[in-house]
DNA sequence: AGTTTTTAGTTGCAACTTAAAACCTATTAA
DNA sequence: TTAATAGGTTTTAAGTTGCAACTAAAAACT
């Protein structure tokens, strides 16, 4: 990667949503309670005996996942002894930096491909890697990448030009869901 | 999401890579370190000023992510009471899941795109926001996605057809470093 | 040379978190 | 009407975190 920044302080300050991130979803067992939401599985019962989680600390986590928006409780009419846990848009949001962490064990743990594969259901042909990508869509690596101070995202002295940028870059954060 | 699977026994064996990928990055502020060496921080006492982390925790997470091969330690040269600590290639590529964590803070908790930006050097223009892609690029949202056993992988009966898509697959796994 | 400072740790201890098992309460099924 | 199920809470032991003080080696100052 090309050199940075020198100056590391703006990192550490209120900037960077990933300690955010991290509060919310960082604690362990966050991500497996999240894959199996994703697999589709919404009952207390089942998340206990699908992921090797204590009963106390699922509870637990259900709790603050709902407090933090990620799923939504409700009580189920036929049986009113269950619950549904269903994942909000919000807790969907999650499934690229999933699958991310996922396809990095991949390559780098087990070394083989975890089965099942997530695929494509219009082609049944698997995803491609997650990667970053340019503007135009060319997938960047590592060195291609710089960290551009937003004051700064004006190339040249025109005012508009930098707003472009940076709404264009917010409605990229935000097109997820929206499609 | 596509229903998905009504057998969810496979995902709690041992076939997924997300447990695994967990327990070596997915301990309390091992991605804040990982953030601060993609900044360039390479050495304990910074590492320190740069995160909020005690002393005994950082020496004990770097001594993991070593032992993890994620980052490497090397005493340097020149002032021998200094040690370096660098990422490896695996620890660069958690790159995407770091992005895609913190590109998901800026959409559902801090509503800012964080500062600064993540550009693409060429064009310093931002980067998009990371996603799923099918084999041709086009960007999937959860709906469009199904797992598919990898025995199943072959759409008709045709057994070199089904071993190319899992060798392609194998392949884009294994593409993020060599470029 | 001797003292001080810097760097990268380790140790000890109190506070907090996790895990396992037992318990509780409201429903539903037999 | 008794038993079983679902979704918790409580209790207690074990493990982890965080702070502060300590150490050891190398470098810098006097």
């Amino acid at each position: 990667m090309e050199k940075i920044r020198e100056d590391l302080s703006s990192l550490a300050g209120g900037e960077c949503s990933l300690p955010v991130s991290l509060e919310v979803i960082g604690e362990r067992w966050c991500f497996m309670i999240l894959r199996a939401a994703l697999n589709g599985v919404g009952h207390f019962e089942d998340f206990l005996s699908e992921i090797g989680i204590a009963r106390n600390i699922l509870a637990n986590r259900l709790t603050r996942m709902v407090e933090a928006g990620i799923m939504t409780r409700r009580p189920c009419d036929h049986d009113k002894r269950k619950v549904e846990y269903r994942l909000t848009d919000k807790g969907q949001d999650l499934l690229p930096t999933m699958i991310a962490l996922r396809q990095w064990g991949e390559r780098w743990e087990t070394g083989v491909p975890s089965n099942p594969i997530l695929c494509d259901s219009r082609d049944r042909k698997p995803i491609r890697k997650i990667s970053m990508r340019a503007h135009d869509d060319r997938v960047l690596e590592m060195d291609d990448l710089c960290w551009i101070d937003e004051a700064e995202l004006k190339p040249a002295s025109d005012g508009a030009n930098r707003d472009d940028m940076v709404v264009r870059h917010l409605r990229e954060i935000g097109e997820s869901t929206a499609a």
